[in-house]
DNA sequence: GCAAGGTC
C-alpha cells in the first residue's frame, strides 16, 4: 500500500488505505463502549487501558503506530433551535447533554472524545456500518476533529478476522450515507417539531393551558392503527352464528363434531338439522386420513421475536422485555438485543459456546442432550430476516449470577431459543375425520393431534402442540349419535389493542427501529392518547381527536407512506440524484402549506382538541358526551353507532326473526357489543 | 417542550 497517497488524499482517493500505513496518532471512534473493546482486541494482542473522566479508552502502540480506539454511545449530537413558536425552518446540531438535559452521561464520553481529538492527526469512523453509524462518528470528526482527514471503517460483525480486514481496508467517509442520514433527521425534526408546535400552540391559545402534544412520521399512524381498531370495536355489533354439533361415540369415546363450512343461515335451519340428524341416529364416516407433517425449529432470536414471547409466555410489555435484554448485555450475558437478525453470525464457535452453556447447571442436561442428538454436526436454523450491523441475539456463554426471575425469564428464552436452533424438527400426527348425513349436504369433521417426536421442543417448550386423541375410523363406517346440540355464537370484533400487537404492526409495515418501537409505544401512554385500563389499551378522546386532526390538516404524517417516501428521498441522495437542501427545501415548501392552511382552522381545532382534553365543554355537545355534535343531536361516534344499529337489525331480523326492541334488549347484553353502541341504547331507547 | 434515532 502506497503510504504516500493515503496521507495526500484522505477523502478523495477511490481505493482503500489501510491503518497500518497511517503515521502519527490515529483515532478510531467505535458506536459503542463494547465493540471499542473488541476493536482493541482485534487489532492488537496487547494495548493500554487508559481512561479519561471514567471513560475507557485502549491504546495500541508498537513504536511505528499509535492508535487509540475510543467510542461514543450512541448519538452525541441532537437538533436543536433557538427559535419559539412555529414554523420553525431553522436548526443546528448541539451537543445532545444540551438538547437533552437528562442525557447526562454523554458529557463524559463528548468530553473525552473532545480531548483525544485534539491530538490525533488522523480519524476513523468505526460505528455500526449504517447510515445512523456513519451520522454518529461524522458529527463527532466534524465538531472535534478533520473530516479531510477522517476514514470509514466497514465491518458487519465484530468477529477479529472481519475487523482486522476492516481497518484494512479503510475507504474514505462515506458522505452518501451522511447526507442521507443527515436528511432523515432533519426531515424528521421539520415534521414533528412543526406539526406538535401547532397543536401545542392551538390548544394554548383557545383555552391558555399548555398540555404536551406530540405527533411525528412514526408515532402518529401507529397511533391511527391503533384508533382505528378501537373505534370498529366500539361500534360493533355482533351477530348471530348458529352450528349444530352432534356427538357421536366410538369404542366407549365421547366425540364432539364440528360443521366443516358452515352453511347454516337461520336459526329455524339450525333446528331443523338437529333434528334430522337426531332422527337419523347415525353418521356415515366419508373419509379417514392420517398425515405427519414436521414443524422447524423457529429462528434464532431477533429483537421483535424476543418482545413476542416474552409477552405471549410472561406478559411482559415489550419496553420491559427491552430493557431487561439491554441489562443482560451490559452484564455480556448475550449479544447485542438492538437487531433485526434471525441468522447467527458467520464463524461464531457454536461447539464451544455449547461446552460453555453446559457450565451453567440448568443447561447441562439439556446441552448434552444437544450434543447426543446431534452427534456434534451443529447447524443451526436461520430466519429471513437480517440486519445491517448486528446477527441475532444469542447467549454468550458467560454463567448468570445474581439474575432475578425477569432477567432470568428472558435469559432462559434466549438460551433455550438458541439450543433448539440446532435441533431436529418435531413430528406432529394429525388426524381427520368427516362424516356425512345421507341425503343431506352437509360435511361435520373430528380432528385429532398427537406427538410423534418432540424435536426442538424438548429445548424451547413454550410452543408445544397440544395432544388431542381421535381414535381409527373407516371409510364408510356408521358412527351412532349420543347427542345433538344447537349452538348459538356470535361475530367477534377485532383484537383488543396490546403493545405487543402495536410493536408487531410497526414492524410489519417497517417504521421505527429496533432500538426505538418500545419506546415510541410508550410516548403515545405518555401523551394520554393511549390508556391502560382492566379492560386493555384503550384509545382516549385526545388520542382519537388528535388522529382525526392530523388527517384533515397534515393527512401525510398519519400514513405509513411518509416512511417509504423519505426513504425514496434517503436513496436519491445516496446515488447523488438529488441534494440533502434541496429535499429539506421541498418539505418546508409542503409544510408551510399545510400550516398555512391549519392555521385558517385554528380555532375550530383548539376547541375540538380542548373539549377531546376534558378542559372545554362546546355548546352545541352531543347528547350522550361532551364531545362536539356532529349530527341529530349526537358527536360523530355515537351518530355513527346509532347507524350501525339501524342497519345491523335487518340481519338480526332475518336470523333470529326478533323485533327491534327485543334487538336492543339482546346486543345490549352480549359483551363484545361497542361502547358506543350500549351507549346510544341507554340514551335513546331508555334501556335499563 | 415538541421527532426519531442511537446507547448507558
Amino acid at each position: 500500500m502506497d503510504a504516500n497517497r493515503t496521507s495526500n488524499a484522505v477523502g478523495r482517493g477511490s481505493g482503500y488505505t489501510s491503518i497500518w500505513d497511517l503515521k502519527g496518532k490515529v483515532l478510531v471512534i467505535a458506536e459503542k463502549p463494547k465493540a471499542a473493546r473488541k476493536i482493541a482486541d482485534a487489532l492488537s494482542q496487547k494495548y493500554f487501558v487508559r481512561n479519561i473522566n471514567n471513560v475507557t479508552y485502549f491504546e495500541i502502540r508498537d513504536g511505528i503506530h499509535q492508535i487509540i480506539v475510543a467510542s461514543s454511545v450512541g448519538h452525541l449530537y441532537g437538533l436543536t433551535t433557538r427559535e419559539n413558536g412555529y414554523p420553525v425552518y431553522t436548526y443546528q446540531w448541539a451537543p445532545l447533554y444540551e438538547v437533552e438535559k437528562k442525557k447526562t452521561h454523554s458529557f463524559n464520553y463528548l468530553e473525552a472524545l473532545r480531548r483525544l481529538c485534539t491530538s490525533s492527526s488522523y480519524f476513523v469512523n468505526a460505528c455500526d456500518y449504517d447510515i445512523e453509524g456513519s451520522v454518529i462518528g461524522y458529527l463527532i470528526i466534524k465538531f472535534n476533529g478533520d473530516p479531510s482527514r477522517a476514514f470509514r471503517a466497514k465491518f458487519s460483525s465484530l468477529t477479529p478476522s472481519e475487523l482486522r480486514e476492516a481497518f484494512q481496508k479503510l475507504t474514505r467517509l462515506d458522505y452518501e450515507m451522511i447526507e442521507a442520514g443527515l436528511c432523515r433527521h432533519e426531515l424528521d425534526w421539520l415534521w414533528g417539531i412543526n406539526v406538535s408546535r401547532a397543536l401545542m400552540r392551538t390548544v394554548e391559545s383557545f383555552s391558555k393551558r399548555r398540555i404536551i402534544l406530540s405527533a411525528g412520521r412514526v408515532q402518529t399512524p401507529t397511533l391511527k392503527y391503533v384508533s382505528d381498531i378501537e373505534k370498529e370495536r366500539n361500534l360493533f355489533i355482533p351477530t348471530p352464528v348458529y352450528s349444530v354439533i352432534p356427538t357421536i361415540a366410538k369404542d366407549g369415546v365421547k366425540i364432539t363434531l364440528e360443521l366443516v363450512n358452515n352453511p347454516i343461515k337461520r336459526k329455524n335451519e339450525a333446528y331443523a338439522l338437529a333434528e334430522r340428524i337426531r332422527k337419523e341416529g347415525f353418521l356415515t364416516v366419508e373419509s379417514y386420513e392420517e398425515h405427519t407433517s414436521s414443524i422447524s425449529p423457529p429462528p434464532p432470536f431477533n429483537l421483535g421475536d424476543l418482545q413476542e414471547e416474552a409477552a405471549r409466555i410472561y406478559g411482559y410489555s415489550p419496553s420491559k422485555t427491552q430493557s431487561i435484554a439491554e441489562q443482560l448485555y451490559l452484564d455480556a450475558l448475550i449479544s447485542y438485543p438492538r437487531t433485526n437478525s434471525q441468522k447467527l453470525p458467520r464463524g461464531l464457535d457454536f461447539k464451544g459456546l455449547l461446552t460453555k452453556i453446559s457450565q451453567i447447571s440448568n443447561y447441562s442436561g439439556l446441552v448434552s442432550e444437544l450434543l447426543k442428538e446431534t452427534k456434534g454436526f451443529l447447524q443451526p436454523v436461520e430466519g429471513d430476516k437480517d440486519d445491517p450491523a448486528h446477527p441475532a441475539i444469542y447467549p454468550t456463554g458467560v454463567k448468570p449470577v445474581k439474575l432475578n426471575n425477569d432477567q432470568w425469564a428472558v435469559y432462559d428464552l434466549i438460551v433455550r431459543r438458541f439450543l433448539a436452533a440446532f435441533a431436529g424438527s418435531a413430528v406432529i400426527y394429525r388426524s381427520t375425520a368427516k362424516f356425512a348425513l345421507p341425503g343431506v349436504n352437509i360435511v361435520f369433521q373430528a380432528t385429532g393431534q398427537g406427538i410423534g417426536n418432540l424435536g426442538w421442543y424438548k429445548y424451547y417448550p413454550f410452543h408445544k402442540p397440544s395432544v388431542k386423541a381421535l381414535p381409527r375410523f373407516r371409510e364408510g363406517e356408521k358412527v351412532r349419535i349420543v347427542e345433538v346440540s344447537v349452538k348459538t355464537a356470535y361475530t367477534r370484533p377485532p383484537q383488543r389493542i396490546s403493545k405487543i400487537g402495536m410493536l408487531r404492526w410497526m414492524e410489519s409495515v417497517e417504521i421505527g427501529t429496533e432500538a426505538t418501537r418500545a419506546t415510541i409505544i410508550e410516548k403515545l401512554f405518555e401523551r394520554k392518547y393511549l390508556v391502560n385500563t382492566t379492560r386493555g389499551v384503550v384509545v382516549t378522546d385526545l388520542g382519537l381527536g388528535i388522529v382525526e386532526t392530523l388527517e384533515i390538516f397534515f393527512p401525510e404524517l398519519v400514513k405509513v407512506e411518509l416512511t417509504r417516501h423519505f426513504e425514496r428521498l434517503m436513496n436519491d441522495i445516496k446515488k447523488g440524484a438529488v441534494k440533502r437542501e434541496q429535499v429539506i427545501s421541498e418539505a418546508r415548501n409542503t409544510l408551510d402549506v399545510l400550516i398555512k392552511k391549519f392555521n385558517e382552522n385554528r380555532e375550530k381545532v383548539g376547541q375540538i382538541l380542548s373539549s377531546r382534553l376534558g378542559i372545554y365543554t362546546p355548546p352545541n355537545k352531543c347528547a350522550i358526551c361532551n364531545r362536539e355534535e356532529f349530527s341529530n343531536g349526537f358527536c360523530t361516534y355515537h351518530y355513527k353507532a346509532m347507524e350501525q344499529i339501524n342497519s345491523v337489525y335487518e340481519e338480526w331480523r332475518e336470523k333470529e326473526g326478533i323485533s327491534f326492541k327485543d334487538y336492543l334488549e339482546k346486543i345490549k347484553k352480549l359483551k363484545s357489543t361497542g361502547k358506543w353502541v350500549v351507549e346510544v341504547i341507554e340514551h335513546a331507547y331508555g334501556g335499563k
